[in-house]
DNA sequence: CTTATATATCGAAATGGCTGGATATGGATG
DNA sequence: CATCCATATCCAGCCATTTCGATATATAAG
């Protein structure tokens, strides 16, 4: 199952210099990873993926405003209808905003919670990442 | 440049009623993307490129537990080197994870700042994410 | 300078995601 | 039921990313 047998092990007992101290480590950090569900990770993995586009976080930003229906979304986005729609449902399958039918027409909006909390915590870090580039 | 021209300001005007104010949403909608940089949304979309990837949230959940060298890491989440070392320099790209030289060992550590809360808050978003699966 | 070793980079194959036109679906209307 | 229309889905082309073995770079030590 594991594909860095003893190679990385014999790393960490050089770098570590005790043989029994470097088994504990390595116990140890294999304890963490294994406790992590897989399927767990792949749920979050798909939050960050959703988030992890430029149209994307435009229509967030848009939403920001309040509810749109996919045609002002669009217009907001000026991008085609297809890959709107395409964009739309993949911001939906990763639960970050709800669709309400009305209609002909679909409004969303963005769901309660942590989505806005996501967008203000970003762009901290885009701030401090850009600052840093210039010392 | 716009690549939605009529079609979905008359799905608007049909939407609203109202050719004035259609146009005027028109506007309103334009107005929010166009204030947006297009530079800045690309580091915010790298940033969450970043942490999209199952294997790379696995190593930030090692780094919780405080800097480790690369050998470790490559132990904790049990992938080859060349991956592990081209995983830790996309979260570091990001501005993710700080790198520190001692010899020939290179030891990582979380950045400061916001990249706690925003795993935390991935998991809040998660686990809302997964009660709603279950009506 | 040579050897050993930790990490980074390269290269090629496989996979995954975005795009946008064409088509399908489903609600509204007459 | 026929038509219109908003949205979703399909599909093919293209581009980006992941993977991992092989190789290069760099540091330490003899």
């Amino acid at each position: 199952m594991t594909c860095v047998p003893k190679e990385a092990v014999n790393r960490m007992t050089r770098l570590i210099g005790d043989a029994d101290k470097a088994e504990c480590k390595v116990n140890k950090l294999r304890t963490i990873t294994s406790k992590l569900d897989e399927k767990e990770i792949e749920v979050e993995a798909e939050i960050f993926k959703a988030l992890a586009d430029p149209c994307r976080l435009k229509i967030l930003s848009l939403l920001r405003e309040g509810e749109l229906c996919a045609c002002e979304i669009m217009v907001g986005v000026d991008r085609p209808q297809s890959s709107t729609s395409h964009h739309l449902s993949i911001l939906k399958d990763a639960g970050l905003i709800k669709e309400r039918k009305d209609g002909r027409w679909s409004r969303y909006r963005l769901s309660e919670g942590a989505v806005i909390e996501m967008l203000n915590l970003v762009k901290l870090m885009k701030e401090a990442k850009v600052l840093e580039r210039q010392p």
